[in-house]
DNA sequence: TTGCAGACCGACCGGTCGGTCAGTATGATG
DNA sequence: CATCATACTGACCGACCGGTCGGTCTGCAA
């Protein structure tokens, strides 16, 4: 079964997705043609056509192809050795690798979710957070049962937090760049150490915590 | 001087720039057509370029007029009496209070900063966001300085964790509300509150912070 | 009254958009 | 050989885009 004739469509198609991604990412989907595609990936517009019934079903495929991919490599992060507080330092310092790493694809799924058009994006978006997501929730849930995270946080909150501190570094790091006193706009791993220190030990001033405000 | 003539004018324009904002801001630049925002605005699309020489002097002076608005009322956060935490905590309360109220604006803001194109977007948000970033650095400086803080933290990082924290509850909203076991979705004073409380004490388990790890 | 400036509009422009279609090339099948 | 499915293309379509143009109306100044 020597499917041959059917490679080159397959690297057509490979191709086309390819070059979608790319555009979408970088420009979003309204600025993007169909002609700036197949030029991109060296096809005719016609032939987009063929493999894919319409620009949308083009977008929908990039996105889902970017959200497995994204889903997929995000699955080995925070395994491993390593008492709880390492782990979820090396999940904040490889989720923001990852992040910057893949920043097409990352950018081309944060744009759907900045986007929040109603139904399409939400649930696809929900659908492919979901996964990661409760991951990470569990994981900070058992260093919670560990004691190494005090009781009565959320462990939701903290995933949550945790997640929106590479988030807005991702999306924030050029205008990062060009704000006063920023140092820490093109090391990402500093930044999240001092996330994790602020994480860990709050920001209170004083070596001891307890000051008597409460307990 | 009573410019009657020009009545009808100014009051076109302010429905025109009205229209034309939350055009922008629910659909973004490339989706929305002059057309449309004629419609919207109960002109006709030859006066809007009469009014306005493009399509993007019309999206920036909407731009504008959105970053005047938000300076403008965040000039007044975190005044007022209380102590260095809440200070911080009514600044991170109001912040993001506003961009909710605001979601119009905000939303306008937010979509310029992801998108990031070279030059135009990046200078003009840093010339938009520099005031109240340094207030707010020089506000949460002024804590440290008293001693709420504690020494060898950066209030430049403070500072970007505490609106990043708001940015992405802002824009993430509807994605937490379909997330499982997110109780805080539409509680934005209750997120506000356990980030502070996090902010403030850390995370990490027992009221005595030495373990043995270290020092 | 006349003239002018500016607000305003319907109709229209060239160009581009997403999408279609008739037709060609090719390799597997009989 | 003929047949057929599929990959692929150039030419083309109607719709809509941002933007322009000629012209109307109105209030003010001379």
């Amino acid at each position: 079964m020597p499917i041959t004739r059917s490679e080159p469509a397959v690297d057509a198609v490979v191709r086309i997705l390819a070059a979608a991604t790319e555009l979408f990412a970088r420009d979003g989907f309204e600025s993007v043609s169909m002609n700036a595609v197949a030029e991109a990936a060296g096809v005719s517009k016609a032939n987009i056509f063929h493999h894919f019934k319409s620009k949308d079903e083009l977008y929908l495929r990039s996105l889902r192809q970017a959200c497995d991919a994204s889903r997929g490599s995000l699955d080995a992060m925070a395994e491993g050795d390593g008492d709880a507080w390492q782990r979820i330092q090396r999940f904040i310092d490889e989720h923001l690798r990852h992040m910057l790493d893949n920043s097409r694809d990352a950018r081309l799924i944060l744009r759907e979710v900045v986007e929040n058009r109603p139904g399409t994006a939400q649930r696809l978006a929900q659908q492919v957070f979901r996964d990661n997501f409760n991951r990470l929730v569990s994981i900070i849930a058992e260093c919670q049962r560990d004691g190494a995270i005090r009781e009565g946080l959320d462990p939701v909150f903290i995933a949550t937090l945790l997640l929106g501190s590479n988030v807005f570094f991702f999306q924030s790091q050029e205008v990062l760049r060009h704000l006063d006193g920023v140092s820490f706009a093109d090391e990402p791993s500093r930044y999240g150490a001092m996330f994790v220190d602020i994480l860990m030990h709050g920001a209170m001033g004083g070596p001891v915590t307890n000051e008597g405000d409460k307990s």
